[in-house]
DNA sequence: CGCGAGGATATTTTT
DNA sequence: TATCCTCGCG
């Protein structure tokens, strides 16, 4: 009995075939991954090849975690020698090594998306042209769009000559192009396509490569682009052992440059490759793939396969139509609750709330806190966008590669140091006419003119970086990071700034601290790298991904993007806010590319296929959007799942906004009696809503579940503004255990006496009469008082 | 040069 | 609805 003999026959198949190429369709859930690590296996294992030889890419550096340490599991050695990485880390690990040849520093700076924004505006300044009539974002996807075609500004402007404006952004690319030399920096899509430079530029570096890496795989085939799937292509050259799995059904990745033809056509490029169908399920219930299959064979562009389980076919799906999306949102978390307390086995981990845009997990968020129910929110914010931790980093990148302007610049008055735009101008004029660096320009501050008044500080400033420069030499990244708040007396400038929430953002500096040191804690050890270093932690920084932080020991419900939801699955799944112009998108309904709605239906169909067990689905006929009541009928994904399969009949209920009779006066608003009387289409039907009522008298006695939270290390997915409520304060909706009269003391007013308390719609509201402060009204599940 | 107020404006998905 | 940006004043 082998670990092979678990494989079934294609996968067996698949694991075997080594050498040359191999394309492997594999369906959602049929064990892609098991293959993939099988097959790493039984190359080390049976094959006697070196794990040095073997490269695995994945989507995110959490698939390359769990992957290796899934094929450590199966052989229980060597793992940590086989390169499994995303694309990026890989490129960045190449370039790392190499970026002299072309032209670069080895401690480049990688620019996030902040970063390329802030020097698109600065160059587009210069060049004079108006950000209100060409947005920075639209130069910016275009920029990326070409890199991801590996196409340079002078290659863009070739191939656009007649339009004006794409004229104009290709001037701001050639310029663009120029300053991130200058700067010593790459953005995201450089990484790819300067690895490719690297790779044609220099023969011999490529062939090293090549040699190296005589066995590839590569994940999630269907998402790669143009210049990824150069990259492959080209280290795949000398060996041919190369080996791709993905689903083009899965291909959600089209606005990033994804290229689906490069799975469609792989037999082409590959004419001797041996393609293997990974078609049975082990995933899902039958009722859930055929769901998925009815939806996905919508689509015209695809190869056809089929999904099959023999595992049953389990409940029906579930469609649940709502007035509006705070329905929705309640449903969602009392339905999670009931399905708990029905059945005290389940935990809270099993269940995702999936939904199309970022911007609808806050009426579930909302929800989520009020019942009690511990959750993740995947994206939206990550934590490194957050101002204080930015600042640090940008503080950081300063220190590791003094050519980087625009983090220069972005510290420059941070914290407050007196010194302002027109001298900050001022310091760029003279280095830009001297073709120095910023930092270089601070550094010969006597020969810049009209500076005068501002002199002294900026020579503070420029002690200030030089100083730590110095203790960067001998210190750790964490302990640089101590020296950067302690120097700038960061903590007292976060008092100043934002005196209420200065010390959770205080914390998330802690936590950044933590980072660098289980950063250097790795680094350390991982034996093929090269060893801790402030470009590396600044490298990792730059390239992990939301999804990438999650930790899975956390019990917690996960509300995320279907694009994030992308390799999970969970037994429960709720795909919320299946409206039309939400899922499928307006954008995409909207626009007149074809394959836009091909594309939403590819996610719905990722969507559906997350869940293992249950799926439910749900749609609200109204929703508020960006401050306005908007009116949306069932998404057409909902239609296209046959009607046996779900317990309740979706009603089309289309609708197009002016039409038919506006909802402008009260009684016909949704969330009045009145409209669901006359709007049957939208409430759904009777005896859901005689159904929905029943529920809200046998409704679940609120439980307040302390969310897990291991020391040391706080769950950051989330946002912190609520999950303080659940941490620090208590649970929103609950009776405080004060009450009129009562002396309380308030973390930043005081104390003062409590004038009155009443329940309002949310949170108690109370108000109290402060000593200091005078009188205030605050929601008592964030306003921490507590009984003096 | 800093700060606040107010208006404009945006909203798909992300390595 | 919430953020971002600009403008004007101290």
């Amino acid at each position: 009995m082998s670990i092979y003999d678990t494989l079934n026959r294609e996968q067996y198949k698949a694991c075997m075939r080594t050498e040359g190429p191999v394309l492997i369709l594999a369906g959602a859930g049929s064990g892609k991954t098991r293959v993939i690590t099988h097959r790493i296996a039984y190359l080390m294992e049976e094959c006697d090849v070196n794990p040095w030889n073997i490269l695995a890419i994945t989507f995110t550096n959490k698939a390359a975690g769990e992957m290796r340490e899934r094929v450590d599991r199966l052989i229980g050695f060597g793992s940590e020698s086989v390169w499994i990485s995303t694309f990026h880390s890989m490129c960045v690990r190449i370039l790392r090594r190499h970026s002299d040849l072309i032209g670069y520093d080895h401690n480049f700076t990688i620019y996030d998306t902040d970063d390329q924004k802030t020097l698109i505006r600065q160059i587009c300044a210069r060049m004079g042209i108006d950000t209100k009539q060409l947005r920075e974002r639209t130069i910016m996807s275009a920029i990326s769009a070409a890199k991801d075609k590996l196409q340079t500004a002078i290659n863009y402007k070739d191939t656009h000559k007649i339009d004006f404006e794409q004229q104009q952004i290709g001037d701001v690319y050639e310029e663009y192009e120029r300053q991130l030399r200058k700067n010593n920096a790459f953005d995201f899509d450089d990484l790819l396509m300067k690895t490719v430079e690297l790779f044609n530029a220099r023969e011999e570096v490529l062939a090293n490569y090549q040699e190296r890496f005589r066995y590839i795989m590569v994940d999630e085939y269907q998402d790669t682009n143009e210049a990824q799937f150069q990259l492959v292509r080209m280290l795949a050259a000398k060996h041919r052992n190369l080996c791709v799995v993905g689903d083009d059904d899965q291909s959600i990745y089209k606005f990033r440059g994804a290229d689906i033809r490069n799975i469609l056509d792989f037999e082409k490029v590959y004419p001797d490759a041996m393609v293997v169908k990974l078609e049975q399920n082990y995933r899902s219930t039958q009722t859930i793939l055929d769901a998925a299959n009815h939806v996905i064979r919508n689509n015209a562009r695809r190869k056809d396969k089929k999904l099959w389980t023999d595992a049953g076919s389990g409940a029906k799906i579930h469609f649940r139509s709502f007035n509006t999306g705070i329905e929705e949102a309640s449903f969602i978390a009392e339905d999670v609750k009931k399905r708990i307390h029905e059945n005290p086995s389940l935990h809270f981990r099993d269940f995702a709330v999936l939904y199309r845009t970022n911007a609808q997990s806050r009426l579930l968020e909302d929800r989520f806190v009020q019942e009690s129910i511990p959750y993740n929110i995947v994206g939206g914010h990550n934590f490194y966008d957050r101002m204080e931790v930015k600042d640090i980093l940008s503080y950081l990148r300063t220190i590791d590669n003094g050519r980087d302007d625009i983090n220069t610049q972005r510290i420059l008055n941070v914290p407050k140091r007196g010194i302002g735009k027109t001298t900050s101008d001022r310091v760029m004029a003279y280095a830009q006419a001297m073709g120095i660096s910023f930092m270089e320009a601070l550094e010969r501050l006597d020969d810049i003119p009209d500076i005068t008044r501002a002199k002294t500080k900026l020579q503070a400033f420029t002690d200030l970086i030089h100083r730590l420069r110095d203790e960067a030499k001998t210190s750790s990244v964490g302990d640089l990071i101590n020296a950067i708040v302690e120097e700038t007396e960061y903590e007292q400038y976060l008092k100043d700034y934002d005196e209420e929430n200065s010390e959770d953002r205080m914390d998330n500096v802690g936590e950044l601290i933590s980072k660098a040191a289980a950063y250097e804690q790795d680094a350390a050890e991982d034996a093929e790298g090269d060893g801790p270093s402030l470009s590396g932690f600044l490298e990792e920084v730059a390239l992990v991904a939301d999804i990438d932080q999650l930790g899975d020991d956390d019990d917690r419900v996960l509300l995320m993007t279907l694009h994030s939801a992308k390799g999970l699955e969970f037994p429960f799944v709720y795909l919320a806010g299946m409206d039309e112009n939400i899922f499928p998108s307006y954008m995409s309904i909207n626009s007149d590319d074809e394959d836009g709605i091909e594309e939403e239906r590819r996610l719905a169909y990722v969507g559906i296929t997350r869940a293992k067990k249950d799926l439910t689905l749900t749609h609200a006929a109204s929703r508020m959007m960006r401050g306005e009541v908007q009116f949306y009928g069932v998404s057409r994904f909902v239609l296209e799942i046959p009607e046996d399969l779900l317990d309740e009949t979706p009603r089309a209920g289309r609708r197009v906004f002016g039409e038919e009779k506006s909802p402008d006066d009260d009684a016909d608003m949704p969330w009045s009696d009145g409209y669901r009387e006359h709007r049957t289409p939208f409430a759904g039907r009777g005896t859901e809503r005689a159904k929905a009522s029943a529920k809200k008298d046998t409704r679940l006695k609120a439980v307040y579940v302390k969310p897990h939270t291991s020391e040391g290390r706080k769950p950051f997915i989330a946002k912190m503004g609520s999950l303080d409520s659940l941490q620090k304060g208590l649970p929103a909706g609950v009776k405080p255990d004060y009450d009129i009269g009562d002396r309380v003391s308030h973390v930043k007013y005081g104390e003062g006496t409590v004038l009155s308390l009443e329940k309002g719609p949310k949170d108690y509201k109370v108000k109290v009469d402060f000593d200091e402060a005078g009188q205030k009204v605050m929601y008592a599940a964030f306003a921490k008082l507590s009984k003096v």
